[in-house]
DNA sequence: ATAATATAGTTGGACATCAAACTAATGTCA
DNA sequence: TGACATTAGTTTGATGTCCAACTATATTAT
């Protein structure tokens, strides 16, 4: 919830918005470390994302998928890369490009990131109608291209 | 958009929240630059936002209200000290405890942050009807108390 | 009243994040 | 071909954040 830069109507929708972000990521935490696995945090989930679905990345690629800055990208395959999880190679062609791809350790995590997605969305749309999910998503794309 | 932990489904859904939640931050920095100050994140606006509303708190109501550990308030709360925009002290009565106030320099941000608040506001909110905030505030509020 | 417990806040360590400066490799253009 | 510019990624330094351990003060129970 940083996002009090705001007055009363502001605060019914941006804080609002980064009150779920907080517990949602508490939530996928929490249901990380049920898991056994506690090495791994929310924000280190987009990286896994976008490698179940690409075999290969390259630093920049995963940068721009993530939207975070490069540097960023630097220290969480650092670290996911020290937690073998994932494996970096220059590529022979470019030699300035690295190359990003899960390992063995890192694609078995698939299947509990889609059950605690399953959970996830669960929780949140307690309550909800098909319509309704349907409504709050177009809703929120609408705010998202705004900006 | 740290929450990549999801499949296509919830990607509509908590993903969109991230994004919005990194756009509005990004948007309410660059208002904060464009003004001259340099030296406030938004991570700081939820400190002001009570602040003006409450004309003494203590780290613990502001972890609370702000909803971050108390130690990030420590770090926080030395950080907007060292800039001259509160000041705290110790409570006489019960000495565990500490007072934080603005000072003159912080209460002159209050116009700032309105405006900048009514800015992020039109801008999310390009496009929509009465009705249609009314609808999506009133959604977010049923996932977020979902959690 | 004294010991045990609870509460307020700080400290230290880890890490995600960004921006700016940097290095290395590639591309371009005269 | 050689100088300049661009691109990919890393490094450095700052900051926000959490958790766990800690200090200091206050409260409670025996």
């Amino acid at each position: 919830m940083s996002n009090y830069i705001i007055n009363m109507e502001t605060e019914h929708l941006i804080a609002l918005v980064s009150a779920i972000r907080d517990k949602a990521n508490r939530f996928i935490f929490e249901q990380l470390k049920a898991r056994g696995i506690k090495d791994i945090a929310p924000a280190h989930g987009g990286v896994f994302f976008h490698l179940f679905r690409n075999s290969e990345l390259t630093m920049g690629e995963l940068a721009r998928l993530i939207d975070r800055d490069k540097s960023t990208v630097t220290s969480l395959v650092e670290k996911l890369g020290g937690l073998g999880y994932i494996k970096r190679e220059r590529d022979a062609v470019d030699r300035r490009v690295t190359k990003i791809r899960l390992t063995q350790k890192g694609r078995l995590l698939e299947a509990d990131f889609e059950d605690i997605s399953r959970r996830l969305l669960s929780k949140a749309y307690v309550g909800f109608s098909d319509k309704e999910m349907e409504v709050i998503v177009k809703l929120l794309t609408r705010v998202n291209n705004n900006f």
